[in-house]
DNA sequence: GTGAAAGCGCTAACAA
DNA sequence: TTGTTAGCGCTTTCAC
């Protein structure tokens, strides 16, 4: 049962190792029948190069890391899928790998990663800083960053406008009339999730309003996590009409909350989440969200790292993703200040 | 910026390789000082060794592949979540790849997964034969299949107990006195979807019924699948009063192909899915399923792998997990604050 | 067009 | 306790 080497596919050619190797490299000068011969025998023999050994020599070993927060996470999960369709067609094969946003794991990860010998490295790298990253990046290979920007060399940047999808979920939240609107925020130190909460600021300021610090509810970017802001929230400021989540899967869980708590979606309470995950358009009532499209910024991730494999050293621009506001159930009453508030 | 090797290591600290190479693997006999002169060097000099090196004389690569049908399904993603955890803790690091069901895409990945040397392999290979994923045994490491059942020495067996799980769903419906009882299938070759629709048919048959062929719509196991699947259920079959969904996706999809078609669930039609994944708890209504936990299905395999890994050549007997039924909203037989919440 | 030699970075086996 | 030698399976370089 040990593995068929190059050795054995020579012997049984009676060629050398470097004929089979030209065999199926197809490169390098040989003739059709010799490899004709030789890759009949490959066939017969069953013979399938050792990618550990192809990398030690030709240091490359095509396989690209991946780190996320939670694969478990949907708009996550869209965005694996998005960057390994694209590895696959290029012959590349994915290590995964979940940080919990923890930035400290992440960085270990992505330096095993390395260990491991990968080619790339695609991460979002939350909670942790531009100079760790920064540091990272000055020892290794081509890294690709989702969702959020330093300038450096060897970092390929792939972001979706974050700060516009916002405002327009804000903006089209006060052009209703709402004027008690929350956010369910998750605080991470430095990214997505401040340009969410700058965008709710800067939008309501625009209005002449000031964001009420107890309308910002935190918690963690999970159903659960929405769930039970929403409900701390709904019970310290129970005049809130409009809620701006994090994102779909704490805004899906925003919206059982109101059911609980008896406030009827969205006709006393509007809600707005972020990503468009595909569950967001089947709930019910269906959720209006910000459109951010996790597959395509896996896609462009993988193919950005791609280009940078192939041209070390050549400078690549940013790839920026449009975000738009997609309106649905759960903001479809045209509501009015007067509202009634639940009292429960 | 070429990586640090343990020469350079050897060579700043005044030693041979190998005595670096004891000192990182604290194996063999070293002296403590050298020891610590050898690891403070390694620090300083930022060494991390070669994995694929290391791989290449060790024939372990700490590294394992999983093959899911797709990443996108939060059934999977648990179970690759579970998978992931377990391995981070025992220091290896998971490839992940996504077949789609296709069984030639999955052994073409899984062979190109030992190709790049992995310790071991997790699939489901659904819709591939026995004969095929027996054959692949054959030739290479440790496999641990999920939900479906294969003899060989080097497979380990990690399965829900489907079959179980769809009876009781199906027994409960019958036992609520639901004379038309549909089921979405998601028709594949052999495995988890056979066995629900064994249940399926053994159970009507138990209770001196028939299955009503028309009353067995197919779709693919999305949630676009199962609202499809519905929506020609019900127009072809008005009289049915109960779905059996394959999985909760497809379930989720139902709910709201019920809505849509103006079916209130549970009072004109109730729905049972199946899985349990997070988001049918927080459905509207929350939807009745088939607990089966994904999650550990993942750690179990997991853990039986690297038990495999451990002890080449030993036999371990199957792991099953038990599925059983969780009910919710969607077949709640009395509504008592249903009527409150619903939009006026 | 083909083969022989060298070596990628590491560890196993043995020698000192 | 430490160093030396050999080699994992492959590709690169350079003979022929």
């Amino acid at each position: 049962m040990r593995r068929v080497t190059i050795e054995d596919v020579a012997r049984a050619a009676g060629v050398s190792r470097q004929t089979v190797s030209r065999a199926i490299n197809q490169k390098g000068d040989i003739s059709p029948e010799t490899r004709e011969r030789v890759l009949a025998v490959v066939q017969s023999l069953g013979f399938r190069p050792n990618r550990l050994a192809q990398g030690m020599v030709t240091q490359r070993t095509h396989t690209v890391g991946i780190e996320v927060a939670d694969i478990t996470n949907p708009f996550f999960a869209e965005m694996v899928r998005g960057a390994q369709d694209v590895a696959a067609k290029h012959g590349y094969h994915l290590f995964l790998t979940n940080s919990d946003d923890n930035p400290a794991v992440a960085l270990q990860s992505l330096s095993n990663l390395v260990s491991h010998g990968v080619d790339g490295l695609i991460t979002m790298f939350a909670n942790g800083t531009d100079e760790e990253i920064s540091a990272f990046a000055d020892q290794y290979r081509p890294i690709v960053l989702i969702n959020r920007t330093v300038e450096h060399p060897h970092i390929g940047l792939v972001t979706a406008d974050i700060y516009q999808g916002a405002v327009q979920a804000v903006e089209y939240l006060v052009r209703q009339g709402h004027t008690a609107i929350a956010m369910l925020n998750h605080p991470s130190l430095l990214h997505g999730s401040s340009r969410r909460l700058q965008a709710y600021c800067d939008t309501l300021q625009r209005h002449g309003r000031t964001a009420h610090p107890d309308w910002i509810e935190e918690g963690e970017p999970t159903l659960q996590g929405g769930y039970e802001a929403t409900q701390r929230l709904l019970t310290a400021c129970p005049e809130v009409t409009a809620i701006f989540g994090y994102n779909d899967l704490m805004s899906l869980g925003a919206l059982r909350a109101c059911r609980d708590a008896g406030r009827a979606v969205p006709q006393e309470c509007v809600v707005i989440g972020f990503d468009d995950i595909p569950l967001a358009a089947m709930m019910t009532p269906s959720l209006s969200t910000v459109h951010c499209d996790s597959y395509v910024l896996g896609q462009q991730a993988m193919l950005r790292l791609l280009d940078m494999m192939e041209a070390p050293g050549a400078v690549f621009s940013p790839i920026e993703l449009a975000c738009n506001l997609i309106l649905r159930e759960s903001t479809k009453s045209h509501h009015t200040s007067e509202s009634r508030y639940s009292t429960h």
